[in-house]
DNA sequence: CACTTATTTGAATAGTCTTTCAACTGTTCA
DNA sequence: TGAACAGTTGAAAGACTATTCAAATAAGTG
């Protein structure tokens, strides 16, 4: 007899309490967002203030070629948005949960 | 004249309020670990109860191996410990930040 | 309109990461 | 002791990622 019903194996019912794996993904791929640290830095400058991608370059000391191209991926995780103000491109946070996220970070980076 | 010592030029006064370098460079590290889907299925089941490494390998259908690999990367982030029983060794989590940052992700992704 | 400035984009490169495979260590048990 | 089991480790392969460079777009200015 095979386990009619009553009990479940421990790895079915660990499986069943494990968020679907579409949510798994998108949450890794949310955390990917803090996990290189250019990123995290644009997102702890935009945090202070809204800023033009070249005062993010300058802040950052980095191409502006190579902040922009981050700030397309972080644009596309929906975090940042950028807005055009005549020849200049302004970023500001997109996302309320950003600064209650590097909060929690930072809280456990520092208290390690 | 050039500024002298009254006014800040932005750009040198957005650098002092960020943290230093290192501490972003360890905050990354941190969100690094999440930022995987392989790693953030361990740390939510380890979040559930302690499991032996066969035991993830099953729940997460994936070779003893290439969890075994994961759980190293992890242990030396500091995220699980393990610990030896007999011929086993049995996982868990080693802090107290990370249901805290998995919480916070969750709901943002769930909200999105 | 030509010219400069701000930013974006695509291709290429160099570096990193994840997984697999095979070999190895350590433990139990007959 | 030796066979079986649980887990770790190192090297290698393949997939990704970040940055650079050069070229393109787009807006403001003389």
């Amino acid at each position: 007899m095979t386990n009619a019903g009553q009990t479940l194996d421990p790895i079915q019912s660990m499986r069943r309490m494990l968020p679907d794996d579409d949510t798994v993904y998108n949450l890794a791929e949310f955390f990917k967002m803090f996990g290189d640290p250019t990123r995290a830095k644009i997102l702890q400058c935009l945090h202070i203030r809204a800023l033009y991608v070249g005062e993010l370059a300058d802040v950052l000391e980095m191409s502006i070629s190579a902040v922009s191209h981050q700030l397309r991926v972080l644009r596309s995780a929906k975090l940042v948005k950028g807005v055009k103000e005549g020849k200049e491109v302004k970023y500001s946070l997109d996302d309320d949960h950003v600064n209650q996220i590097l909060d929690c970070g930072l809280t456990h980076v520092k208290e390690r």
